[in-house]
DNA sequence: CGGCGATTCATAACAGTGTTGCGTAGGATC
DNA sequence: GATCCTACGCAACACTGTTATGAATCGCCG
């Protein structure tokens, strides 16, 4: 049953598929190695071969839910006006997150307990900043904000999405309250408190 | 070894003392039922007699966070002037945050695998609006803040600060960055977004 | 005041988990 | 074509939360 000296690729995808699509639809608890490896048709050391173990293979599911994101973000139409575009930048980032609501929780919460992101993730989570970073330096630039730096700028208008997003998921917000509309206007009034 | 018919009100307290002091020490993953128990004194099932079950301890730890979060907000003085005002209770927000990094784990993320908050600790954690929206109202009313549902613009505020302390804790922040200082100045601009 | 029913909690077993030695099949290398 | 190396199956280990059983003892009622 040997596989080929380098690690079986399609293996791996299938496993990170089938690990995705068991989180996705029973939330990060119910993704149990033997599951997932029975599922696959394998058994639980494959994953110790091509990940290194659980937390690894969570990992490799982070940086796709990065991927993802960054992807979505990057496919904002953009109108060069600084709060419009923070605005729809925000909204992106929730449509985002509701699309992938366990690849959100992976990301955003510990709800896999062995699971901590290592370097290399955390510098590709700190990579969705920069479609906002580039967004607030040219309105710095152009005197449209406040000359404050803009990677501080920038940071807090992910804080008011992120934030916003995870009281939504964790359901800390009041009930019968319109999300969709309160999330546009925080996002809107938030950039707005940077204009000079 | 029977105990009195009533739950007995030590034992219980001595298990969410301890239970707290393990997740400070060593993270939620180090909550085990089996540690704990012997840790007190007792057996496992004591803490089913008393709490339900694991998810229910951590219930418990739940409402204890949120009780001393709100202690702490109630605590913050205030001087009537709503941007300020705002400001402050922001910064209480995330001091009780690194006060206790593990309840605040409990609380907003996902860390216990089994946890989910009933409808009586949701309602609990909304409270924490309320110091919030007093202050929005008073604004709006005094016509200070724009003609918005108090309601909208609370939660718009508790969304920066959650999202920043959440993005400090997650490790997304860019490294080397000024957290505190960024912290304030993000939500003295929220906060500013909502001036008539 | 005494016995009964109810309940707390100890003991031990169960089902499940992530992880890890061991063994092996079979491509890669010379 | 012989040899090495490695991915991976099997089975065991240590651990988890949970639960069936049973003993001890309290509150309650006659």
């Amino acid at each position: 049953m040997a596989r080929p000296r380098t690690h079986d690729e399609a293996l791996r995808l299938k496993l990170l598929d089938r690990a995705g699509e068991l989180i996705t639809a029973d939330g990060a608890k119910a993704l149990s190695l033997r599951k997932l490896a029975a599922d696959v048709g394998t058994s639980t050391t494959a994953v110790y071969s091509l990940f290194g173990g659980k937390p690894e293979l969570v990992g490799a599911l982070y940086v796709e839910g990065f991927r993802r994101f960054g992807g979505r973000m990057d496919a904002v139409g953009l109108t060069g006006e600084p709060v419009e575009d923070l605005t729809r930048l925000g909204l992106a980032y929730r449509v985002s997150a509701l699309a992938d609501p366990h690849l959100y929780a992976i990301m955003f919460t510990r709800s896999v307990p062995g699971f901590e992101p290592n370097d290399e993730a955390n510098d590709l989570s700190r990579a969705t900043l920069k479609p906002l970073e580039d967004i607030v330096r040219a309105a710095v630039a152009e005197g449209v904000f406040v000359d404050v730096a803009p990677e501080v700028i920038a940071v807090g208008c992910w804080g008011v999405a992120h934030g916003l997003v995870s009281l939504e998921f964790n359901g800390n917000l009041p009930p019968e309250f319109d999300v969709a509309t309160a999330y546009e206007a925080a996002l809107r009034a938030n950039a707005s408190g940077w204009l000079a």
